[in-house]
DNA sequence: GCAAAATTAGGACAATTGTCCTAATAATCA
DNA sequence: TGATTATTAGGACAATTGTCCTAATTTTGC
């Protein structure tokens, strides 16, 4: 790997683990054994780096919410493995929260210029569950479920990382299932589309 | 007012505006015209302030859930009044999210001492919920229940944060509302405690 | 194998950070 | 009033920040 792709990758885990601000180039520089002025010729600032690792996180996610399409049957399964991420991530979260969410929220107080950029990350989400809903031929409300199911994961995940507490993951997570399930025994339509 | 109240006040508006690590002296000093040296004599560290606002922040919400007790004639009122804070502080839950959740968030990042200080403002809307539920002789559940719209309030401040979307808001806190009689039909039980 | 380009190291830079000192001023109380 | 205490201003301090420069080194392409 280059460089430059250790420098993103590194950020990018110290912008999720110690917060953007409070990750400095020497962070970085000591982390990867490089000098800080090797930077520049990189990067020429830190919001540069920035806005390279929220492309990457983008290009990731979307990856990965292309794989849950594949290896998922039907909408509703791909929802839940949607929500069942706060399990499988469920130590990081509990340490460092979810990493859109929180970064999200430090960039609303820094004023900082990539917020939009960063929200993306949750419209990504957003426009994927969309589609999942309308799978089912719910459409009115699509979008409303949608906001609704990653309203839960990011209150899961600022609790789970306030309180640190593996039972209450479990069950909310298994709330937001139940959640999934009624309101498509309400609403869905698209039988074949169906387990 | 006294110049260390005065510290304390404005240092609790920027902490909650542009974040702890943020905000800086400088920041406090030239908002209140004193000078940076005039810190000292109040305040030994930067921590010891935080530790302040988090002792006036507690005293605050301790004060208003005791209001909500007198105001509301009965459990599901008094809960329906913690989610509807959504409405009554949207516009600075749109620009800064919950001061609660952010400030626990930024602080598990910079892995502060004053975490547990700060996730004790949580704990005081955990226990003052599970005793509404504990009113209604809900007692099992009652944990689940109050850490279940935690997570909810929580989930929309993050989501409103980024989205700066009015209409989620009140959709959100209409569904918690109706979640709320949902549960005291099903599990309620102390009708005289009921409207 | 040599010239050009890409990459890196090392450090200078001005600004800012939290902390802490001293001296001046204001308030308090006998 | 005069002495003591509380409060404040102003700046020193070492450390750290992001930025940017130059020179050395490595890699690349002919």
């Amino acid at each position: 790997m280059n460089t430059r792709d250790k420098i993103i990758n590194i950020a990018d885990k110290f912008f999720y683990e110690k917060g953007f601000e409070n990750t400095s180039f020497a962070d970085i520089a000591a982390n990867l054994n490089i000098s800080r002025g090797n930077f520049y010729h990189h990067f020429k600032t830190k919001d540069e780096i920035l806005d390279e690792v929220i492309k990457q996180r983008l290009k990731n996610t979307q990856n990965m919410v292309d794989n849950w399409d594949l290896e998922n049957e039907n909408p509703a399964a791909r929802l839940k493995t949607f929500v069942k991420i706060l399990i499988r991530n469920q130590s990081k979260i509990m340490e460092f929260g979810c990493p859109v969410g929180t970064l999200c929220t430090e960039l609303s107080k820094l004023n900082h210029k990539a917020q939009n950029d960063a929200n993306e990350l949750f419209i990504l989400f957003q426009t994927w569950m969309v589609r999942q809903f309308n799978q089912i031929e719910i459409y009115e409300n699509a979008n409303k479920h949608a906001m609704h199911l990653l309203m839960r994961t990011q209150g899961m995940a600022v609790i789970a990382n306030a309180f640190r507490d593996e039972n209450f993951v479990q069950t909310e997570v298994d709330n937001a299932c139940s959640w999934i399930d009624e309101i498509i025994e309400k609403e869905g339509k698209n039988v074949r589309n169906l387990s």
